[in-house]
DNA sequence: ATTAGCATAAAGTCTAGACAAATCGGAGCA
DNA sequence: TGCTCCGATTTGTCTAGACTTTATGCTAAT
């Protein structure tokens, strides 16, 4: 035969995508078995099986042992952004960036923090505000605590030359880590630091790191005002 | 040998993530190769396969053919949100759901939208303005413009009883999205709406959705003050 | 009617081997 | 020197078959 070329299970995504929504598999029904569809396309139940594998992780199918494959009836699609270094963020953008260190202490934990992560009452902690520049513009506001117990490297860094994320992800892995977003008012001190009216309204990131069980850091990450976030699916 | 059980694809990626963490492989080096991997842990080729695979799409690898699969020096980790429907979103937090619509008209294209989407000039468009509530309290507020080129149906739909978002999904399959995330601050009929003061600070959602290459909808999504996105990863 | 087991169906994984595709680097040539 | 082509290497994918795990639904015993 000529033509009739192997095919791959990208091809079969595609298929069982176009039966789903043309509704040959209508949302809520089981769709046939993997030896059926391997039969139907000619292939291996492997390679069927990659392709079904996939459409699940990308929410369009539920997958049970022996109840067998049902259509989503409202996938769950998902939006996935990388979460970049701040430097390559703005370097990307054709920015120059620049960094700067506003305050560095040790304070005593304060009790919302020691919820949050769950600290010890002793629990040792480093304060961080950093400012990060694209150009000569303010871009992002870091408001960082380290937990020392957990990283005593830290203590010893001052910071001034390279900022604590940077720091992070050089010499401390981490297993698990929490992100929240939201948008904020800017305080006084915010507002001023990024040179925004106060009370402008700001993306916010927080971010807690944990290794194995253990509170790495928790950060508070404001955006300049206007700052947008994109992501295809 | 008793205890030699097989080993899976998962404990290569753990164990591996593991020489990766304490640098037994260090940041920027390559790593042995596939059949190197598969006759040290004494499996198939295609169980490291699946393995380094899966840590690619995880971000902490980067696999070249015949250049071999070189360790991140900094890791491209992605978090991952599930979007949800309003509805399940307010019903699952333990609210019950209602909805309003505000307004429903078939203006001209405004302009700015003609850009965004890449319309033609003589595109049909449908406007609604709708209200999400969690309990008595609004949630969301949406800004929805549908192509009736692209959905005539959605012309014959009054949408007093069932959201846009809702019924597009049911109806209307689509292969390509973008959403954009960013704070913005409450104009006068959203913060009345909303019941916040003028000028708080919102988080909003921008979604564009395709069908192939033709426009369906375009919504801006504004939520409650305080409201928080959460992801772990 | 209810429950405890059990056979069975379906997906999940692994193997050994094969071929495909990309790309790096060197050999040969202009 | 610089360019092109080619071989070798490494990942990417597929196959056919086997075994494993899980959940379902039936059967039989209470």
């Amino acid at each position: 035969m000529v033509g009739t070329k192997r095919i791959s299970y990208q091809d079969i995504k595609a298929l069982a995508l176009k039966r789903i929504r043309n509704k040959t598999w209508p949302p809520g029904s089981i769709m046939p078995g993997e030896v059926d569809l391997a039969e139907e396309f000619g292939c291996a139940r492997a390679t069927v099986n990659r392709a079904m594998r996939e459409l699940a992780d990308e929410g369009f199918i539920d997958r049970k042992r022996k109840a067998g494959t049902r259509i989503k009836s409202s996938p769950t699609r998902h939006a996935k952004f990388a979460i970049p270094l701040i430097r390559d963020e703005i370097e990307n953008s054709g920015e120059t960036y620049r960094y700067a260190l506003i305050r560095r202490d040790t304070p005593k934990t304060p009790d919302w923090l020691r919820a949050r992560l769950a600290l010890s009452l002793q629990a040792d902690i480093l304060h961080l505000k950093c400012l990060h520049y694209a150009g000569s513009k303010p871009f992002q506001f870091e408001d960082r605590w380290i937990n020392l117990d957990a990283v005593p490297k830290a203590a010893g860094q001052n910071f001034d030359i390279i900022g604590p994320n940077e720091w992070l992800v050089q010499e401390v892995p981490f297993t698990d880590a929490e992100l929240t977003f939201s948008s904020l008012s800017a305080d006084l001190q915010t507002s001023e630091l990024l040179g925004v009216s106060e009370g402008a309204a700001l993306f916010t990131i927080e971010r807690i790191t944990w290794l194995e069980t253990r509170p790495i850091t928790f950060a508070k990450l404001h955006y300049f005002s206007g700052y947008q976030m994109t992501s295809r699916l």
